[in-house]
DNA sequence: GACAAACACGAGTCGTCGCTCGCATTCTGA
DNA sequence: TCAGAATGCGAGCGACGACTCGTGTTTGTC
């Protein structure tokens, strides 16, 4: 029975099964990341792994399968690297730092993983690729929501999703210019991102923000200290 | 030797020559913005606009070409419609008055003319392509430039630069958003755009503006009423 | 009407790319 | 040790898309 799978991957892989998987994927992720996926061919992240086409479609049925297997890692590590960063926010921590601490880490991972902005952002996606793209987006906006509802109680939930899609298409804006940029000059785009976020927030959020913090020096405070500040590595 | 020109078109149009070209780019902007650039044929352009793949090479010397002589056209379409918007601002308008006007005039041509958008977005562009692009883009973060440097002149140049940066990442951002919704949606975006630009804006214009408002009133005024009051279509 | 140039056609060429196939090599388990 | 599975190779297939070419039609000019 261990081998009966349903009727998918009856193929026990090795230690080099795996090896090779890794090495495809991060090959991939380097292709991606410099020419898009659309224009990124087989052969070349076969090449550039240093393998066969006919081994890179020994561990993938198709080009399709790469960038799939490439998004759910990268959200997987995003989940296990920076899953605290998605934690509801604590209502004492000011929205400024919130923002600023948001934003850090998820710069942060981007820096270090540019590919996850081209799947994010890529138009080009043909056929099942869309359907897993719109899967990580809204993941990402489902986590904003549960962010934001907090601080918008009385807002309705069309608002506060629409307000959601608007953080995220700042992000991920600010996001493309501080990619392109380097240095200082990314250093500078990563405080305008925080600026734009906080000063499109601050007048949302509004005085019941201001309200749970006078609130909560009183009474029993949260789990609190939740945020750290700006440890982005 | 009456048709020596150069070595560039020593072809004479005829008024149906003419025709077909106007007809093939109409063509070219329905595909190029429900597919992209890349993932449009030039069959399918043909096809779109009824003639034969030789017949669009015979006004077309590549794909390219279509592309820049569309985006030359949008560029010209949107000077001589909206040119007013990209005057200088009077100083006497209040900021959100003036994002507010300028977003809508830019976005009433953009709903109008969904292949722009695809053109200077597009991640998919090889080869020269890329430079008509970033000419489009450069055209345009100067315009703002110009728009934003008289509202902030005590920055450095730079600071001026990346904040017209952001300025049109933003509006791009939002752009994106409002295209991708309709009716009620697409009109709750854009007032959610013009809150971001405004409030982005608003801390970093100052007490300048207000200064120079308070002053213009004593003072003589510049050419003034140069932009008037939300007329979008 | 006649001639040339512009216009129009669409089957066909050529290159690229996703993917396959037959075969060789290495690993696993008994 | 050895069968069978997993891994590896790379030439090549099939499809598709940019672009061409030979040929026929329309238009402007004398």
């Amino acid at each position: 029975m261990p081998t009966h799978q349903e009727q998918e991957q009856p193929r026990r892989r090795q230690a080099r099964g795996e090896r090779r998987i890794a090495q495809l994927l991060e090959a991939a992720a380097s292709v991606f990341a410099s020419t898009g996926y659309a224009s990124a061919s087989t052969n070349a992240i076969a090449r550039e792994a240093g393998v066969s086409p006919g081994t890179l479609y020994q561990f993938f049925p198709n080009k399709e399968a790469i960038a799939i297997e490439l998004g759910q890692r990268l959200m997987a590590d995003m989940r296990t690297a920076y899953g605290e960063a998605l934690a509801p926010i604590d209502p004492a921590t000011p929205l400024e730092q919130a923002v600023a601490a948001a934003v850090d880490r998820f710069i942060d991972f981007n820096c270090h993983n540019p590919v996850f902005f081209t799947l994010m952002h890529g138009p080009d996606v043909p056929g099942r690729m869309a359907e897993e793209h719109d899967a990580l987006h809204n993941t990402l906006i489902t986590r904003v929501e549960d962010l934001l509802s907090p601080l918008l109680p009385d807002r309705p939930a069309v608002a506060v999703t629409r307000i959601a899609h608007v953080c995220m298409a700042l992000y991920m804006a600010g996001l493309e210019l501080i990619l392109a940029s380097e240095g200082d000059d990314r250093e500078a785009y990563v405080q305008e991102l925080k600026d734009v976020l906080f000063r499109y927030l601050d007048p949302l959020v509004g005085d019941r923000l201001r309200d749970a913090q006078a609130a909560s020096a009183s009474t029993a405070p949260m789990t609190a200290t939740t945020a750290t500040p700006t440890t982005a590595g």
